[in-house]
DNA sequence: CACGGTGGAA
DNA sequence: TGAGCTCCACCGTG
């Protein structure tokens, strides 16, 4: 045994890496090419090697010997013979087959493998299901070219994703560029940002798909805008909601040459289609009833895209993936700051919009100070002796939400406040009723969803010009893209463990601070309830990206103040001002 | 036809 | 494990 080494390795594609090790910065960065995060109790962080997170690896260039000698080089034990072999194994899988054009007849693609055996399988397993398919040499097969993606699928659950070479349609050319350097809107792209798109164009004959993983404030449109500037084709870009779709063709009327009447917006309220095309999933997907067509989905054939960007690519609906299948010979970037998915389609995400090209790791933008450096707390608030009660009285489904509802978390709010007093805060939550009495608690204006957009514009305004500090937020803080920014979080409650929202939520608080560049994150979570539970898992993506909470317990109730409090509360006087 | 409100879908 | 929010289509108004 070696204890100079941070990480146990275990047979079965586990890796258990040491918190507060000396080495524990570096493995983490290590192992974030190659392995996912799946649970973070206190002393060890636990690692799982997936045949996905290793495709991934492999189409960044990794290869299985550079995974096998980067654990090596971690572990305490030697790395098991078994784990080497499958790693071996799974690595060598990526790229067995290839996809390429038969250049002698039309809209056919040939399979091809040097493998033969691994050829009679994969005849086998997809030959039955796919008329038309026909094995023309001992290591080539032909199709249709209209089942690539398709065939792309199935060999990613078969365990051999292809690697696909068959190129692609460039679509309806459409000439423009950047707004010229000295004009007031012109900008430079940032090197990771250069980065980002070089890696997403790849050498030539690869690349032309996949996935860029960005922070939120990484610049994720100026990438779409950029990769449409290399290409100079009419694109279709899918987002996921109205704002943001508004804001995808202001930055583009912007920052580029093309003007109002070649950008065009596809939603509830408008049906435009135009050279450059900006639409949410949602009318796609939209029916009128449950078993109706999908009556929008037209619009993937509406023009010749030459490319297809994918806004927030992990919120990609499971139809959006169905019609993505049958575009494969079009350019398809996504775009996201968490890849991970709560549904389990990371391998369509995979084989139908393409691999991981670019990850720039969180904590990389913020030594860089392209981000602010963020202060993580999660806070245990124990519960009234009352409330503990209550708790266990309650039935399983009631229990998180008395958790979430602990009254307790007033005082935790208002000391944080005091501990803030000239800072920007949102306080977020999740349950309307909890916020409404905190909102008039602390004496802060509340947005929720019933909220008209008017006003929530006057309140974000007024946030903006600093006249109003303290801002209560419901769910909507997970949508609304035009939130101001602040440097304080106050999240109060949160749903059952979305790794998702919780990234949302810290990247409201990430935009570069003018000041000393310093945000905070406190999580409230109720001492020995099922909160605690759920908060590990929301903060597993965070803490895979680097980041670290500190945690607070707060001493035991003094039953007779949390009384005083609700008391207070209840005679309508506000407990803070 | 521009609205605001309602109900269904995810 | 479920509450909350958004989006879309429809249907009234004036």
């Amino acid at each position: 045994m070696d204890n100079s080494k941070p990480c146990i390795v275990q047979h079965d594609r586990m890796v258990l890496l040491e918190c507060g090790h000396c080495a524990f910065e570096e493995a983490r960065e290590q192992l974030s090419f190659y392995a996912e995060l799946v649970k973070s109790p206190s002393s060890f962080h636990t690692y799982r090697i997936t045949p996905l997170s290793l495709w991934n690896a492999a189409a960044l260039g990794w290869s299985a010997t550079r995974v096998v000698d980067s654990l090596h080089s971690m572990s305490r034990w030697d790395v098991p013979l078994g784990l080497i072999q499958d790693i071996r194994d799974l690595v060598s899988r990526y790229g067995k087959l290839t996809l390429e054009v038969d250049p002698n007849v039309p809209y056919q693609l040939i399979l091809k493998s040097a493998d033969t055996q691994l050829m009679d399988e994969v005849i086998q397993r997809v030959g039955m299901l796919l008329l038309g398919m026909r094995r023309i040499s001992m290591t080539e097969m032909a199709f249709h070219g209209a089942r690539r993606g398709w065939m792309k699928q199935e060999l990613t659950r078969l365990g051999y994703p292809v690697i696909d070479l068959a190129g692609y349609d460039d679509g309806q050319r459409l000439s423009f560029s950047w707004k010229e350097a000295g004009a007031k809107e012109s900008f430079q792209l940032r090197d990771y940002q250069k980065d980002a798109v070089k890696a997403f164009e790849g050498l030539p004959g690869s690349g032309g798909s996949g996935v860029v993983v960005l922070p939120c404030g990484g610049g994720k449109t100026v990438i779409g805008m950029a990769v449409m500037e290399r290409l100079q084709c009419e694109t279709l870009i899918l987002t996921s909601n109205t704002t943001s779709v508004r804001q995808w063709m202001d930055e583009i009327a912007l920052k580029t040459t093309l003007v109002a009447s070649e950008i065009g917006e596809y939603s509830g309220q408008r049906k435009e289609v135009k050279p450059v095309t900006v639409a949410t999933y949602q009318i796609l997907t939209h029916r009128r009833t449950k078993d109706s067509e999908f009556e929008h989905m037209k619009l993937f054939n509406e023009r010749q895209w030459g490319l297809i960007i994918y806004d927030e690519v992990h919120l990609l609906p499971a139809p959006v993936f169905r019609a993505t299948a049958e575009i494969q010979a079009t350019r398809r970037l996504g775009l996201t700051a968490t890849l991970v998915r709560e549904d389990g389609c990371e391998q369509d995400v995979f084989s139908l919009v393409g691999p991981k090209r670019y990850d720039m790791p969180w904590r990389q933008l913020e030594l860089k100070g392209w981000i602010a450096k963020v202060d993580c707390v999660e806070i245990r608030v124990p519960m009234s002796i009352d409330l503990k009660d209550k708790y266990h009285c309650a039935e399983g489904k009631h229990k998180f939400r008395i958790a979430a509802e602990n009254p307790a978390k007033l005082t935790v709010i208002s000391r944080i406040l005091q501990q803030h007093p000239q800072s920007c805060v949102l306080v977020i939550g999740q349950y309307l009723d909890q916020l409404e009495w905190i909102s008039a608690s602390i004496g802060a204006p509340l947005i929720s969803g019933k909220m008209s957009q008017q006003e929530r514009n006057g309140l974000y305004d007024s946030f903006r010009r600093g006249e109003v500090r303290i801002l209560v937020v419901s769910k909507v803080a997970n949508f609304a893209v035009d939130l101001p920014d602040a440097s304080v979080a106050i999240e109060v409650s949160g749903s059952f463990g979305s790794r998702q929202e919780e990234a949302q939520r810290l990247g409201r608080i990430l935009r570069p601070k003018s000041a000393d560049n310093r945000a905070y994150f406190y999580t409230l979570v109720t001492k020995d309830s099922k909160e605690e539970d759920f908060a590990i898992q929301r903060q597993m993506f965070l803490i895979e990206q680097g980041y670290e909470y500190a945690i607070q317990v707060q001493p035991d109730p003094d039953m007779l103040t949390s009384i005083n409090m609700k008391d207070r509360y209840i005679k309508g006087g506000h407990i803070l001002q």
